[in-house]
DNA sequence: CGCCAACTTGATGGCTGTCAAGTCAGGTGG
DNA sequence: CCACCTGACTTGACAGCCATCAAGTTGGCG
């Protein structure tokens, strides 16, 4: 199956500007707090922008690692598979996120990334943005900051699949969620999730029986009201308080 | 209760070098494959060695972040606290490999950090580092390689926590150890752990008992010999086997 | 309208957690 | 040197959570 890259060139990127300046999730993303000076460097180190649609892939594990990827809007989810074919989601992205970091210790990739949603995606040569981020300090240390709250990110995900139970693990998936929306200007308490049963249990540990199970339980305690992939949640303290005792 | 610091000054430390040349890991740390001027340039940034007594913390979660720390030898584990007490073990470190990765992030540490037994560790001021690695394209390159590793073998417990049984755990969690004592040129086959077996549980998000039951069956299955904390493996394949069907 | 993937719900079983008792090894003090 | 004590570990019995298997429902799309 050949990967159709959609690959928008530099006379379209005007008008569909790739400028992270424009751009609604920049203060999440590697520009945040530089100045105009070094945002228009970074921008021009940028080589395209890259659509996807639904279902289709950004990498694999195994293909070769040259860029970074910063979504531009859109949803991601990115996991790994077992020799026995068992796989494990390890992350949902959104607008704002970079992905790829997986892949610069080795040289290739060690995950898949694939679009759940229509996406765009800023492609970021990672040798350029190497060489930009030994002249720039404030890059540098975005970089570097964005790959060690990765790493605290996995922490809390390790924490979650090795000692919380089902609706635990299903309340922090949520609250998570609902925290990261906000952070995007969208709304906290109500929003359609992007992802089956199959691939939050896979994320959670879980098998996707259970994942169903759990929101009906928080459906009827009147935590959220779910109806499919639409999530409206009505109480947060009350959400919360799966949490913690 | 204060936590003293046993620093080594400058005199002290030369009579046990603390000069990467000389340092037997030093090809699975930060100067992996530098020229011998940057070496030097690189240990010229290191202000002290740091020695820990077993159960010492290196640090602890809320400390504040200035320095990453390289191991020289000895052996370490970090560990994440949940609010409600819960604590999960992220690793267990030894000669070689880099702790403190996740403070960079938010200038904090996020974990804890301790000896399980006597250690000696290198102590790397983080702001000096970040200046060396914009000069050093070598230098920067590794860090951020060391970072993206860690996030890889991150996402390598998450699968193990996320879709692997007890005695699967164990037995990759065995065959991890024994792989990584090998990098370092001792025994792959007989070796002496250094963590109780609920931290191996609370690494493996199982039980101390289900940790237990899983030794004495590997034992039983003639796999491996363990009596307390010494271990032999006995048979590398059939371990191996216990992973995937 | 019919098909299909995604989802829900129920019944059952197994793995692992929990509780409990007993063993072992190392360290301390008499 | 030995007795004792303590923390770590082992082993057993039982229970509970979640996986598994199965059947039925929903919603989207051709």
């Amino acid at each position: 199956m050949t990967q159709a890259r959609v690959v928008i060139p530099m006379a379209a990127a005007r008008q569909q500007p790739r400028h992270c300046s424009v751009c609604t999730v920049s203060g999440l993303c590697l520009p945040a707090g530089l100045g105009s000076a070094e945002i228009e460097r970074l921008e021009r180190l940028m080589s395209a922008r890259r659509r996807l649609r639904r279902g289709q892939h950004l990498y694999r594990a195994g293909d070769a690692f040259d860029s970074l990827f910063a979504i531009r809007n859109g949803f991601l989810k990115t996991d790994v598979l077992g020799e026995d074919g068992r796989d494990q989601v390890t992350g949902f992205q959104m607008a704002g996120e970079l992905l790829g970091l997986d892949g610069i210790g080795q040289g290739h990739h060690t995950c898949n990334a694939r679009a759940l949603e229509d996406s765009d995606v800023c492609v970021i040569p990672y040798d350029k943005l190497e060489g930009a981020s030994r002249e720039i300090e404030g890059l540098q240390r975005n970089l570097m900051k964005l790959l060690s709250r990765e790493i605290v990110r996995d922490h809390g995900l390790m924490m979650l699949l090795g000692t919380m139970r089902a609706d635990e693990r299903l309340a922090a998936f949520l609250l998570n969620l609902s925290q990261r929306f906000m952070a995007r200007g969208w709304s906290p308490a109500e929003f359609h999730l992007r992802m089956t049963r199959e691939e939050i249990g896979s994320y959670l540990g879980l098998k996707l029986e259970t994942v169903s199970r759990a929101f009906s339980r928080f459906h009827e305690d009147q935590l959220i009201c779910v109806q499919q992939r639409h999530i409206r949640i009505l109480d947060t303290v009350g959400l919360r308080k799966v949490l913690g005792p």
